[in-house]
DNA sequence: CAATCCAATCGCAAATTTCGATAGCGGGCA
DNA sequence: TGCCCGCTATCGAAATTTGCGATTGGATTG
């Protein structure tokens, strides 16, 4: 059984002649004659009555007609997807990711990549923002996510939205705590980032700024494990003000003040790739999904 | 693009070497090479990326392979259902219908003909019972539905069910009826049915048994219009209990008395038929619908 | 560097498909 | 009745397609 039958079986009950359905295959009568034979032979079945008139469908042939026709119409789509997806963009990009997916809307970043140029192959690479950018800048990695100020020319920036962090506290330390000022702060035990992390520049920059240095218990390189440090009493520490707040409906923790200090989350690559058209359909997409404010 | 190239380049893919699936397609390898490349031509897309260690789908070749194996399944289910309607009895039977088709239990009937045998064409004719006995006698009809006692030797009965009649009165005559014997309703003026109709016959025999003879007031071939003449309070005529008190639910007629009286539903064909096996395999499935009570 | 594995190519053989010519069938019409 | 017309079936030959064996070329491996 092969599709030119099909379209021939098709044709055929549709115009109720094999002569006119030769005509509009252009084919020769007999050819049409010779296929629905074939295929009748094929399927053990007789498709069409024959008269003088011309062929009509036996009641197997009106059965077996929609299952041909869905065939056809596969092939079509088949084909017709083949010739769309010609000429599209394509290529795979390496993408390291930070935080949480939903933070970063990846998601609908990777369904309208897909659903745009179906032929990009995006994978992503999840770590944490320093290891990531090393990554980029050794080009395991076209390009990453990332939280922080920028150290290197290098390496371009994108940016997408700032983020703004919080002093979390233990819930128990909250009577001690409320109201006092940074140096007393500064008295306390933190729980200390991962020296790759964003989150640990976070806390140098606002430790200069007001001047303290405190002691620092254990090293993660996790936002939930800040958080289950903190709530486990550890130490202070500054987290995203969404987790901290959310943390501390559920009473897990207690946000210090309202100090706040943000970093901006912004999307990194490669300076020199700057004109490569790959990265630029995904830069391109990434501005629709994270709208920048009119400066 | 045909069939066995999808076939090629589906077992390609599963397979990673064109050499391997020559094998199993029982081809040899440049004849696959040929099949691919031709697909690929017509597609107008690369479908695999040839290395010296096999073939690799491209990101289009993987977004197609879904497709075509659609087609495949497609030709496959095809084929099958070709084959199991082989050998499948075939024929056309045209069946006389009465009453309502719920009542017939005709779509059941129907549906499971068309389950069991595809190929059988039922075609129904609606009317009343004596008119289609004459069409079955007369061989116009293959079958049908009747309604009463079958005078005809010739004519063979397949027994279904008793139908319960009772004597439906227009609402307003209540107080004048209720409680009075059949010879006070001889007196009345009774809505007339077809003399073609089986109701016609109910009533005769009723009358007779009773030893009256009323007058006749118009004269109706269906039961929803003896109904209406009823509900118009023109007279009085026996109904189906089930139409009947349905009516008096909604207050469109009075059910005089508890006087029933049965007639039977059959099923009923030409006695010659009755080795045919078209019309033996519809009596089977009647049979499972109408299940009898054991004797 | 030879051996091995794999896909691409080429010319020829085989199979399939198609065509033109013709026969046969059945309904419509004079 | 007999002729005509439109239709499908059949046949042999031509055209096209498909397939095969042999071979080449490229890449990897030991």
């Amino acid at each position: 059984m092969e599709i030119y039958q099909l379209r021939t079986f098709v044709t055929v009950a549709q115009q109720g002649h094999l002569t006119q359905a030769a005509e509009i295959l252009h084919l020769s009568q007999p050819a049409v004659t010779a296929q629905i034979k074939a295929l009748e032979e094929e399927a053990g079945i007789s498709l069409f009555e024959r008269t003088s008139a011309g062929v009509t469908l036996t009641e197997a042939g009106k059965l077996l007609l929609p299952e041909a026709e869905r065939i056809l119409a596969g092939s079509r789509e088949m084909l017709n997807k083949a010739r769309s997806l010609k000429g599209q963009p394509s290529g795979k990009l390496r993408i390291g990711t930070i935080l949480t997916p939903e933070l970063l809307r990846l998601g609908p970043l990777l369904a309208r990549m897909r659903e745009r140029f179906p032929l990009v192959q995006l994978t992503t690479m999840q770590g944490i923002s320093g290891i990531i950018l090393n990554e980029v800048r050794k080009k395991e990695l076209d390009a990453a996510f990332f939280i922080g100020r920028n150290p290197y020319q290098t390496v371009h920036v994108q940016p997408l939205t700032e983020l703004p962090y919080v002093v979390a506290a233990p819930p128990a330390w909250r009577a001690e705590l409320e109201g006092v000022d940074w140096r007393t702060l500064g008295r306390q035990p933190w729980v200390g980032a991962s020296q790759f992390s964003s989150l640990s520049k976070l806390h140098a920059e606002a430790w200069r700024e007001h001047n303290i240095a405190p002691k620092k218990v254990h090293e993660v390189d996790q936002e939930q494990s800040m958080l289950v440090c903190v709530e486990a009493g550890l130490g202070l520490c500054m987290l995203r003000k969404e987790v901290a707040e959310a943390a501390e409906r559920e009473g897990r923790l207690w946000v210090w003040g309202d100090a706040e200090i943000s970093m901006p989350l912004s999307f990194i690559y490669p300076g020199e790739r700057e004109d490569e058209p790959l990265l630029g359909l995904l830069r391109e997409v990434l501005a629709e999904i994270w709208p920048q404010p009119a400066v």
